[in-house]
DNA sequence: ATTTTCTTGTCATTTTCTTGTCATATGATG
DNA sequence: CATCATATGACAAGAAAATGACAAGAAAAT
């Protein structure tokens, strides 16, 4: 669950109490002391997630999640708010604007944590109940079906999460480390050679439609799904 | 056409009225004056429908709406949202934070009737009256009834109610915990098994008209009901 | 009230399907 | 050619689902 978490805090101690937090959590962490700040920080790489305070000098907190939320890249970046008082008023606020969650400092470690966590799920792309389609295949996770050109095709259970992650996430190389934390999950004692069994599975399977080729072997890397013909 | 319905109305006047019509019209009613009241009831048992004040004191109706729709166990619950003026702005809010329809006071019982009946029809159709009809497989709600292509189908209560879910909610993957919950209610303690033997009489039971395929077993996920042929 | 008939939830058992691993084959790379 | 990475086939352990039987309880009939 380690991830990149951009922090906007301009008060230097809050800032430093939560950096020390997040670090100590696992996670990579990037300061900002002003929305404009963040906003160049952003230019360079992008945060998985953004603990953004609301009351900042200059650019405010809220108007900072609002142009996030119109960026073409930030748009998917789940948004924590940090606000101060409990006001409701501001809660509300901060929802309405395309905050993911908010917490009301002071706030524990812990709860921190939690928020995090939380939301970093709720955003995992491969966990939506959307129609992914690639090249003829589609899956669709609310009826758990696989159709490729119009035949129905037969996959198990660890194959079927393998295509669907691998299908959110195309044009993508993930080693077989990375898959083995995706789609089996993050501390499972697992080979690593099993995921070769499984891709060769899952290409067994595709044949039926003649989408074998979907995914590919990049030698030395891992594996990627490939969108383009 | 008798549901359950949450009422959360801080107006002790409108909140007599609405529960008297409601009542009339053969619903369970349950009250809460505010949104922390609501949450409370809300833990003990699941109502069908929420009818949710714009203005509640403390927590506000969009909020506890916001609220309602990230809880696992409430998400699928239809809100509908009571409004006092009918600003735009408001409803737009309103149907963004996840309710599914808006109604402006004052209102008429008739109207209020129709949008609840719109509202079940649309998100949980087996609370409704219509006759449903899959693949030559007919089932009567009013009569209840099951034909299978002219055949009459024998089946007992659970298995009835199991069956009509089903052909309301078809090609959608329900896990066995999803059914108990929709089945069988919302916190009964009843284990995941048993939804296996009812599974099984009630595709003994299709057999009699020959549609035992019609529920298909989908392994690590639970079971669907299959549209297609 | 009492008997009879159904319905239901649970369990033990059997059957079917999955999955991780290994040994070996194949193919790429330098 | 030697070496390393990946593909493949087979297999046994184990998980998940189907099945059959049963007893407690509810509903209906008497």
């Amino acid at each position: 669950m380690a991830a990149t978490i951009l922090l906007v805090e301009d008060e230097p101690g809050i800032q430093e109490l939560v950096k020390f937090n997040l670090t100590q959590a696992g996670h990579a962490v990037m300061c900002a002391e002003s929305a404009e700040q963040a906003l160049v920080i952003t230019r360079e790489a992008l945060p998985d997630l953004v603990l953004l305070d609301w009351m900042l000098p200059g650019m405010s907190g809220i108007e900072l999640a609002r142009i996030f939320r119109t960026d073409v890249r930030m748009k998917q970046v789940p948004i924590i708010m940090l606000t101060a008082r409990g006001d409701e008023r501001d809660k509300v606020l901060g929802l309405e604007t395309g905050a993911d969650d908010y917490i009301t400092k002071p706030f524990s470690p812990r709860e921190l944590s939690a928020r995090i966590k939380a939301v970093l799920r709720r955003r995992a792309p491969q966990m939506t109940e959307d129609r992914v389609e690639v090249r003829g295949l589609s899956l669709d996770p609310v009826s758990h079906r696989v159709i490729g050109n119009t035949v129905a095709l037969e996959l198990g259970p660890t194959e079927f999460r393998l295509l669907h992650f691998m299908m959110t996430h195309p044009e993508r190389v993930y080693s077989r480390a990375q898959l083995l934390d995706h789609v089996w999950g993050d501390h499972v004692f697992v080979e690593e050679r099993t995921v070769d069994v499984h891709i060769r599975r899952l290409r067994l399977a595709l044949e039926v439609s003649g989408h074998e080729n979907l995914i590919e072997t990049v030698r030395g890397a891992g594996y990627r799904l490939s969108a383009q013909l």
